[in-house]
DNA sequence: CATGTTCAGATCCTATAGGGCTGGTACGGA
DNA sequence: TCCGTACCAGCCCTATAGGATCTGAACATG
């Protein structure tokens, strides 16, 4: 019982410190890092009393953690066993997950596409560029940018489309989450591709055509299947 | 350090009692139930240390239930504050979640069309006898078996998919859940309308064809979204 | 009467202790 | 050498204690 007065920074005299810090969700950013940048392995056992070691927290902060970050399939939990890291994709996996976002993803563009406001769009044009101007170096690190602008564009479509069940049905696709795992070990090789599909994705919702908005989507997102399949591994 | 004890009932010679539960399985289970009966009416706070009384267990198994439950929309948990069971369904809310079925469901059907074996059919067929023989008295707990059979049929289809991430995003959309608060106060009134379109479905998906399963279940949603309007209260 | 203060209870959050189980290792006997 | 047993360390799981904050009511003061 030392720490809590540690974690706001005293001398900020009134006002919340910016924001008072649960534990908990420290533990889960972190836990989320180490999962996307491969430190945590697929299939490796994530033990609580080890993790509130290794982050010098109790146990029952990495506990609660734990449990929302088994909804996200990143972790699984058996029932006395613990935790472990969720296991690699395989091609069929990756083909379902195409297979959804092909049913979903369009219809995101679609909806967004009839309630666009130049604010949201605004926001999908810094996506793009983003995406044009992060690094895409060789290690997985520097595709961090790459991935995120990626990430956060389909993401502000299915938010926009204001539609709160969409979003989540986004999110339970893992949007943000299993994609940068899948391509931990193969590589990026479509950047410039995908780039211009994502360009002439945003074009077509300007052009406030809804089924023009689809459709360009689901190209994306065939194109995208297509090229990854061509190039992955045996696994 | 008393109740491990009284958890497996002794006497169980060896190979597990069926099953070692977890507290916060049972707990989960049990915050569950009293949201789906409205015993925990939206709006109301949910206390870590009062429901840990109420179920005369230590906090700590709630808090990792309540991390779970989040994660389905039943509870939104506020940084300091605590939980909360989540509002209610507005118009808005239903015409969103129906919009949302509107593109999953019918995807989901064409798959399971297309991957379709007598067994689960068996299953499906199964599940409308039970929706035809169910209760369906005056108070909502006589519903609930007919609600489980409507939301097991539903569920079916899209785990026959074959497809994880789209049984993902049709969990997302509170398939087990959202539905049965939804009408916790309307009450239920299209039963018979009901039953003939999931008999429809099924029949469909019989014929083998994807395209008939997809139409029928679209048909389906958008008749129930009918209907829900119809006799939705003003709210 | 209005307003500020104090105090008690409730609540969230975290740390710690300890029970029960499992898996592996060392050791002793066949 | 091989096998069985005892032991030990690590893990999951739960309970309990205690610090920090908030709420609301009782109370005091202008």
């Amino acid at each position: 019982m030392q720490r809590p007065s540690q974690i706001n920074s005293p001398g900020t005299r009134k006002g919340r410190p910016v924001s008072r810090q649960v534990l908990a969700d420290h533990v889960y950013e972190e836990l989320l890092e180490s999962l996307m940048d491969g430190r945590l392995e697929p299939g490796a056992t994530v033990s609580i009393d080890g993790t509130a070691r290794d982050l010098d927290v109790s146990p029952t902060p990495v506990r609660e953690a734990l449990a929302r970050l088994e909804h996200t399939g990143m972790v699984r939990r058996v029932a006395l066993k613990g935790y472990r890291v969720a296991p690699v994709f395989t091609r069929e996996d990756f083909a379902e997950l195409m297979e959804a976002r092909l049913a979903i993803e369009p219809v995101n563009a679609r909806l967004a596409c009839a309630r666009l406001t130049p604010e949201r769009l605004a926001q999908l044009e810094q996506a793009v560029t983003d995406l044009k101007t992060a690094p895409r170096g060789p290690s997985f690190a520097e595709y961090r940018d790459y991935l995120e602008a990626d990430e956060r564009f389909h993401r502000l479509i299915a938010e926009q489309t204001g539609n709160q069940f969409m979003v989540a049905a986004y999110a339970a696709l893992g949007g943000q989450v299993q994609r940068f795992r899948l391509f931990g070990g193969v590589g990026i090789t479509d950047a410039e591709n995908a780039i211009a599909e994502h360009q002439a994705v945003l074009d077509a919702l300007s052009t406030g055509d809804p089924e023009k908005a689809a459709a360009a989507m689901a190209e994306h997102v065939r194109k995208v299947r297509g090229r990854a399949i061509a190039d992955a591994p045996e696994s």
